[in-house]
DNA sequence: TCAATTTAGTTGCAATTGTGACGATCTATT
DNA sequence: AATAGATCGTCACAATTGCAACTAAATTGA
């Protein structure tokens, strides 16, 4: 008789909730750069660094490349065009679209943070030993392979 | 001359972005599961799982291992007793604290979903094959390591 | 012993987020 | 053309969340 039986999920082993917590704490240890550095929200972050590395986006197209719904994008884009690291450029071929590009000031405030973002990289990879590296992006290879392909 | 310079920054190779956005569809897709067919929130499910993992907790202890703000807990608490899933104990020798317990009810779906929640990790694991699953194991023991170390 | 501090849990309030509807514009079909 | 439907971005509203204050109870320490 099991008068103690094993309990039917381990919550520290389940991939989902190990994932999610990784997730978590790594984003808020580098949240916390851009915060207090910046004063940038994730969402205000996120669009910077997509606008910075793709150069002239619409806003639909920020959110499809960073995986943010539309709203957050628009209050996002209000907010550093707010603070005139963007600004916004009417398409003369169809007026629905905003074509959205950083300012000089945007610029410099992103090349800067992309110093932080490998920097904030770097030492997080040298604490994990090259080891631990490789596997990390394999594994997360392996998870981009799987729901890319499970999205439909 | 360098007309078109390489961006700074490839968030789709950035180590944070790639971890948030895995977990992140990851977790929706489980979170499907037991919204669908149980109607439960994330942190209703989390404190079930961790209720149905350890027997008897406080709240407190509930919030330290899921990672969840106490208030959530609280909330969490509040719904799961509402539908009979969870009973409060008062602790005799500290009558500040409240033991939760799963009521045979609560107790029964947490098997059920227990069971959903292996099946879906086991196919997760299968889809990333053998290889990947080796590696994201790896890969997330060491994550853990460093956050765990890094967080004092 | 009793005031000061700490801890457990809840609640009000403010900030953040998601949903749905909207106006404006473009595209497709007739 | 003209109507219907799709798309872009925004806004009002509702739900979710986090913070800070709070009550109640235990602990500390003068």
């Amino acid at each position: 008789m099991d008068k103690q039986s094993a309990p039917p999920l381990l919550l520290e082993e389940f991939i989902p909730y190990r994932l999610n917590k990784a997730a978590e704490a790594v984003s808020q240890r580098f949240a916390g750069l851009y915060r207090d550095q910046y004063g940038l929200t994730r969402p205000e972050w996120r669009s910077l660094a997509t606008l910075g590395q793709f150069g002239v986006l619409t806003a639909t197209a920020i959110g499809a490349h960073s995986s943010m719904h539309k709203t957050k994008v628009s209050r996002a884009v209000f907010a550093l065009e707010k603070r005139h690291w963007l600004r916004r450029m009417r398409d003369e071929t169809d007026r629905r679209i905003e074509n959205l590009e950083l300012t000089p000031a945007g610029r410099k405030a992103y090349v800067e943070l992309a110093k932080v973002a490998h920097a904030f990289e770097a030492e997080l990879l040298a604490s994990l030993g090259p080891r631990g590296e490789t596997e990390l992006k394999a594994g997360l290879a392996a998870l981009e392979g799987y729901y890319r392909k499970a999205k439909c």
